[in-house]
DNA sequence: TTGTATGCGTTATCAA
DNA sequence: TTGATAACGCATACAA
């Protein structure tokens, strides 16, 4: 056994900053390092005898054995790392989702690999490939767009992949995303409901799922109210973001100035379109109420209190994380795709028109 | 999988989804491994004769050969991966942190691993333990408090560790924080230039290094401009939450009626106070000035459009990474705290007081 | 139930 | 400049 045992928690020669290993647990227990291995792995456990398992334990106690996950990593084929990329983690719609991500996972006992990849190709290819030669177990990635080379390729080679928020073109990759189609139905029957009859929409981008979807189901909920959607009433902004929004609400309102409520493509392009009104000195909601989409935080304080769509982010990341992980128990599981529900939250932004809806013939 | 032998970039005789290895490469170019390892190794790349150099890395490229980081982690006892703890990212305070955070290591090479402690001893302990037993090169922290058993002991192991935003006591880790002394000082400074001479304040956590810099400077601050600070004006929050600060803003208006400013101890606390000022039906700023501290995003959209410190988050987690990188380098270098201005940024939610200072005797 | 032997993919050391 | 060999720490097939 040890001789003279130096204070605590050191172990025996080697250097002071060295971790101990299973050969030193071993060795400490006066077992084989197979045996120690089994008796510290909760799978084969049982394989060893109750006895010698407690000697063992012991013995990893006192040295502070902490077992090596890299080599395990290189033996097993297997990290318990999960690679997630989002497009940028300072757009409040992330945080709430990658919080759910690695709640879910921590609770598997996987680690989260975080990159930010701007929406930039380039950066994505070089954040994936890092996170693959890694060995990263698997990926979740909020980066989707609906063509997605990278994307198709990574499905083809089989590498477990998990798409959360935005999903993608023909392809079966399992997803957790909101009711997008939904929610921007429950916002067009609420200003419809309020009396609006011009209403526009501030579409997100096209190439997301979300962009497409939103738009798509804004035409089919104003068709299904006998509404009308002339031309310039709807305009796709370049992006999820403020700038854009208020530039395209500037657009919206100079081809149809009388519209009188607007649906935007998320809460960024609303508070966008929210500077354009205060700039064109319309107010909101007298002269034009905004909806949002996505509830983000802090968006019931802002002014006015923005009425938007509640999408349960955190709820998504944590779908989203609980999807990868069935896959990578049975990677034959068939690729589900997770639909939450969305739901209208009528807060200020909203108002009956100011004018009666024009009743000429 | 697919049974067909996949279209290109396959293997030889290796099975679909395996990654080729170095050996694999070393004999597609007829080379030995060694060789094929030191080709791919940028820093021992000189070493290997031109020719027999391209014909490598060819053969690699041929073969879509990816090195495998774990291996090379076990081998080296290297990871380039840093484990980062934060509270909890849905807090509007950390994303912008972590993103600097991420962007200073992925420039290097680094990964994060990212994990969320919720304030809990026992969430931080088990995922400081999983970090390192991934063998993360190092740590960034964003969960300090001024006395941390945890932290403390990893410093003493000589865990490369570095704080952001909040600091410890009695230890000489590197830190990257926000100047909250000069920030809280310039708060105080604006109020009583505006002509408010019964200020309040809503203090954070006073285990926390930030709550108590903020509140010693207010303190200060309130003396070098020959302010009283009677007993009650001075509110300790039981966290940096909306509730807690709208808890102790009753409490703090409860005992000081009069107080016609408010320093709080951060934007969360600061919102809270606005909610308990409505409730109480006092306008802001016309009754009660309020000042918050970090400058989170979108706090310029709320009503009023709030007054606060701005602290460059961002770039706080741009530094605490650089201090890491370099410590990783020189693992002997000096611990150095950087301390980021910090600047008042006065919107709405500040007036002067509605009453003349009291003029009597 | 435990011990033996081997290899995961890489890099460091030594020889040639 | 390149090759041969060993070792990083662990898990597992096989033997005992």
């Amino acid at each position: 056994m040890s001789e003279h045992p130096p204070p605590a928690g050191a172990w025996g020669s080697r250097s002071a900053s060295q971790s101990p290993t299973l050969a030193d647990v071993a060795r400490e227990a006066g077992v084989h390092k197979a045996t120690a291995s089994r008796a510290m792995n909760p799978l084969t456990r049982d394989q060893v005898n109750a006895d010698t398992f407690r000697r063992i334990l012991h013995a990893a106690e006192r040295l502070g054995y902490v077992p090596n996950t890299v080599a395990r990593g290189l033996r097993t084929n297997r990290t318990a790392a999960i690679g997630v990329l989002v497009p940028d983690l300072t757009n409040p719609l992330f945080p709430p989702i990658v919080r759910g991500i690695t709640d879910r996972l921590a609770a598997d006992g996987y680690t989260t690999l975080l990159a930010n990849t701007d929406n930039d190709d380039e950066q994505e290819r070089a954040q994936f490939a890092a996170l693959e030669s890694r060995r990263a177990d698997g990926f979740i990635l909020a980066t989707a767009r609906r063509e997605h080379r990278l994307l198709a390729r990574a499905a083809e080679r089989g590498v477990p992949l998990v798409l959360v928020n935005r999903t993608v073109d023909d392809l079966d990759v399992p997803s957790a995303v909101g009711d997008d189609a939904a929610g921007t139905t429950q916002a067009v029957a609420h200003l419809a409901a309020l009396g609006h009859r011009r209403i526009g929409h501030l579409a997100g981008p096209q190439d997301l799922s979300t962009g497409l979807t939103r738009q798509r189901a804004f035409r089919h909920a104003m068709d299904g109210a006998s509404l009308p959607v002339p031309p310039g009433a709807v305009v796709t902004c370049t992006g999820y973001t403020e700038d854009a929004g208020r530039l395209a609400c500037r657009r919206l309102l100079d081809a149809r100035p009388d519209t009188t409520a607007i649906v935007a493509g998320n809460d960024l392009i609303a508070l966008g379109a929210l500077t354009a009104l205060a700039e064109l000195g319309r107010g909101c909601p007298a002269e034009v109420s905004v909806v949002g989409f996505n509830d983000m935080a802090f968006v019931d304080k802002i002014r006015p209190p923005l009425t938007t769509v509640h999408v349960p982010h955190h709820e998504l990341g944590v779908q989203a994380a609980q999807l990868l992980l069935e896959r990578l128990h049975d990677p034959h599981a068939v690729a589900k795709k997770i639909l939450l529900p969305a739901r209208l939250v009528v807060r200020g932004s909203t108002a009956p028109p100011a004018t009666a809806p024009s009743a000429s013939p």
